[in-house]
DNA sequence: ACGTTATGTACCTTGACGGGTACGTAACGG
DNA sequence: CCGTTACGTACCCGTCAAGGTACATAACGT
C-alpha cells in the first residue's frame, strides 16, 4: 500500500492501465524530471505492480494488477459495512423528513 | 487517500471496523503514545472517515466507511483488468505445462 | 470547590521520501 | 568504433509528517 502513497504513483498507474508505456513515455505525462520517474518505477517495480521487458533500448513497462487485488481485498472489509451504512443513511434521511415536519 | 498512508491509522481503522471506541481504547492498540493517536484521529476526522461523539468525559469514535467507496471506485478501474490478468495467466499456466512437455 | 480521568494541542526533533543534477551504461545506427 | 538514444543510479537537499514531551482543558465523582 505504501507504493501507492505517492501522486506521482498513481498516475504511472493510471497510465500503464490504459495500455505498456515506456519509461520515456510514462516520464513525459509527469511535471517531475525523467531520473524521477525511473525511481517511482522501481519502487512500483520491487512492489510487483509492474513488470518490465526489454525492447531494444527502451524499457517497456506493464502493470501488474494482481496486487491491487490485496488492496481490494482489504477493503472489502469495510465494504459491507459501508453498504450497510448508506443503507442507514437513506432510512435516516427519511425519518429525518418526517420529523423536521412536525417538530423543529 | 493520504489518510490512509500511514499503518497507525490503518490499525485504528481496522480496530473501528469491529465497533466504535474510545480515543484511550485505540491508543491502547497502538505501540505510540497517546497524544500521537488522537493526531492521527484528528487526521482520520478531517477526512471524514471517522466521527465523535462525546460521552461523558469520553470520546468515542466510530467509522464513516463512506469515503472508502472513493478508493472502492478508484480500485474499479484496476479490477476488470487484474480480473482478465488472473484469467490470462491461468490459461498460461496450462500452456506453460504443454510447452514443458513438448520442448525444454 | 478539588482532585481525577480522558482527551486534545503546542512545540520541537528526527527520519523518510520526493525531487533535481550529474554521471554511468547498455543497445542501437552509421 | 563512435555518437546517439533511452535508461538507470549516486549524491545531495528541502520538506513534511510522525512521534515524544509538556501543558491546557473539559467532564465527572466526592
Amino acid at each position: 500500500m505504501h507504493a501507492l502513497a505517492d501522486e506521482s504513483r498513481r498516475t504511472v498507474l493510471n497510465a500503464l492501465a490504459e495500455g505498456p508505456a515506456s519509461a520515456g513515455e510514462l516520464a513525459a505525462l509527469l511535471p517531475i524530471a525523467r531520473p524521477g520517474v525511473s525511481r517511482h518505477l522501481r519502487v512500483l517495480r520491487e512492489a510487483g505492480l509492474v513488470e518490465v521487458r526489454q525492447q531494444a533500448q527502451r524499457r517497456v513497462y506493464s502493470l501488474r494488477p494482481e496486487p491491487l487485488a490485496e488492496v481490494d481485498e482489504w477493503l472489502g472489509r469495510y465494504r459491507a459495512l459501508w453498504e450497510q451504512r448508506l443503507d442507514a443513511l437513506h432510512t435516516e434521511v427519511a425519518r429525518g423528513k418526517r420529523e423536521r415536519r412536525s417538530s423543529r
